[in-house]
DNA sequence: ACGCATTCAATTGCGAACAATTAAATGTGA
DNA sequence: TCACATTTAATTGTTCGCAATTGAATGCGT
C-alpha cells in the first residue's frame, strides 16, 4: 500500500525528470544527431548543414530568410553556417539585384553532386530507428503538430 | 494524373525535409526550448541547468557522471554548465574523499528553495502543448523507446 | 520628396554540445 | 609491489542557437 502509492505519485509528479516530454524530445534529438554523426561525417557536413542542404536540395537560389522560415533559425544562426558551406564550395551567397537587403543563397555544381551522395542517409535512419515507416510518420505528424502548436503559443 | 503522381512521390520522397522524423524532433526540442526560455529566466536558468536541477531535487550529491547518464551528457558539457550553477550559488561542487576522481554535486539552501519557484512549470507546459495529459504521456512514451533504440543502435 | 517604420542580414556575446586530449586517481594482474 | 589499463573530470577547439544590436535597403504615408 505505502509503495503503490510512492509508486503512483512519483509516475504522476510533473516535476520528475522520466515524466517530461520535452526531455523525451530533447535527448532523442541529441540521439539522432549522434546517429546521423558518423553518415555526415562522411559527406562533410554537420547535421544543421545537412538541414540547409536538404532545403537547397528542393529549392535553389532562396534568401536566407526564406531558409530560416523552413528551418525555424534567425540570420544569427545561419549567416556563420552559410559561409561555412560557402568556404567548402557547396554554395554562393549572393546579393539580391532586385532588392539588395536580401542575400540569395544558390548551390555551386558541387553542391548539386552532394545530394547523390546524402540519397542512403535517410535509409540508415530508419534502419536506426528499428521501427516501420508508417510508424514513424504517424510519430513525425504527432510531433510537428505539438511543434506548431507550441509555436503558436510563443507568436501569441 | 500528373500531379497525382508528382503529390505521391513528394509525399514519399524520404529527402524531403517535411519527411524527416529528426527534423520534426530536432525543431519540436526548439519550440520547446523558447517556450520554456520565458519562465527559466524568472529563476535564473538555461534548459540545461533546469534539467541539472531536476535530477538534484530528485537525489542530492551525486557525482558528475550520475547527472551525465541521467541526461546523456558528457564533462565537456557538464563541467562548465555546474560552474555556472556554482557562480549563482544553486550548488556547491567537492571531490569526493572516498575517490578523489569524483566531483560530487551538492545543492545549497538556495538551490534546494529554487524547487518551490519551479513548481509552476512544467503545468504551463502543459498548458502551451494545449493537449491532454494522456495525449502527452502517450508520445513521450514512444518517443523514449525511439530514442533508446537510437541510443542502441550508437553503442552497437 | 520627405520622414519614418519595416525588413533583412550581419555582428557580438553567451551558453550549450561534443570530439579529442590530458591528468590524476583507482583497479587489476603478474 | 610494480606495470598497465580503466575511470573520472577538466580542458581545448569547433559548431550551433539565440538575444540584442547595428546598418543598409526598402516601403509607406503625408
Amino acid at each position: 500500500m505505502r509503495f503503490s502509492m510512492a509508486r503512483k505519485l512519483s509516475t504522476l509528479d510533473p516535476q520528475r525528470l522520466d515524466n517530461q516530454i520535452c526531455f523525451a524530445v530533447y535527448s532523442a534529438a541529441h540521439a539522432f544527431n549522434r546517429v546521423y554523426k558518423p553518415l555526415l561525417d562522411r559527406l562533410g557536413l554537420t547535421y544543421p548543414q545537412y538541414l540547409v542542404m536538404l532545403v537547397l536540395w528542393e529549392r535553389d537560389d532562396v534568401p536566407v530568410k526564406d531558409i530560416g522560415e523552413k528551418l525555424f533559425l534567425d540570420s544569427g544562426t545561419l549567416t556563420p553556417l552559410l559561409k561555412r558551406l560557402e568556404a567548402a564550395h557547396l554554395v554562393k551567397r549572393t546579393r539580391s539585384s532586385e532588392d539588395e537587403r536580401q542575400v540569395l543563397i544558390a548551390l555551386t555544381p558541387q553542391g548539386h553532386a552532394l545530394k547523390e551522395k546524402a540519397r542512403s542517409v535517410p535509409q540508415s535512419i530508419l534502419a536506426a530507428s528499428d521501427c516501420s515507416v508508417a510508424e514513424l510518420v504517424a510519430m513525425k505528424d504527432e510531433i510537428v503538430a505539438l511543434r506548431d502548436r507550441l509555436n503558436a503559443v510563443i507568436g501569441e
